[in-house]
DNA sequence: AATAATCCCTATAAAATAAATAGGGATTAT
DNA sequence: ATAATCCCTATTTATTTTATAGGGATTATT
């Protein structure tokens, strides 16, 4: 399952995929629109500008605004960064791999040969649904 | 990513199909070879057996057993059992569903028609995978 | 019949993680 | 100068996960 992060930097996203004609959104009006805590969101903003998906403005007048294109935001993406791992097992992580405590040979373990494979399959259906294919469907 | 409980179940669930020819197999040798908590592991053969994967005989000379064919055992149903939903979001889920706080018409909302799909597409990965594949790489 | 081995069940405690809150700093338009 | 806004870090609270504990019921063996 998502985190609420996760799910709020989805909704937030969202949002501002459907504002890109505004120069910038202000944090108090995606967190009032989903009912979400104005600063607990600031800081998945946060994040999501330092991942590079964001841009910000500012002072009075300021905001945020989308700088990549939604097409160009997987879900692989936003779930990595608010969430962590895809992969069931840190063992078998692209990105956060950690070996098992109890696993004397990890080439001969059968649980991480198969979801190595499970991972494989995930990451290719995340990876292929961007924010634009929630967009489209909204 | 799994919880110890669902990796745990899916250590024992491999031992188990391994030693097959055993007419019972002791809570102790799996948690001994896996270096599991003996207590812990109790309350998770317990919940496999309570959902009909596994048997068990009591008393002196007792122990656990698989009742089921390791191609009958899919992951989509181990995770489930321990770990809960397989869907990202509950207003996605099969098994568990609940609906979305935030959300004002479900119909209309992008992330759950993507992440239905999502869904979807984990499930048949999750639903193919069996322990029998666990056990032919192993 | 007594004993030891084992699963069965429920409750509780401890640890880890996620969620939320808080406060002030820096920047900018007006 | 002021008000509005993002920026940053720390702390608190809530929730979930992990682990422990203790005793009950059952069964093979002697």
């Amino acid at each position: 399952m998502l985190s609420k992060k996760t799910k709020y930097a989805l909704h937030a996203l969202t949002y501002l995929g459907k504002h890109r004609d505004s120069k910038t959104v202000l944090i108090h009006n995606i967190a009032e629109e989903h009912g979400i805590s104005h600063k607990f969101l600031e800081n998945i903003l946060l994040e999501l500008k330092k991942a590079g998906l964001l841009g910000s403005k500012k002072g009075k007048g300021g905001g945020y605004y989308l700088i990549k294109e939604p097409k160009e935001i997987p879900l692989s993406k936003v779930i990595r960064l608010l969430d962590g791992p895809i992969a069931l097992l840190p063992c078998v992580s692209l990105n956060y791999y950690e070996p098992c405590a109890e696993c004397k040979d990890e080439a001969a373990c059968g649980i991480k040969n198969v979801l190595e494979q499970v991972r494989d399959e995930t990451l290719k259906i995340l990876e292929n649904k961007t924010l634009e294919d929630i967009l489209s469907t909204e």
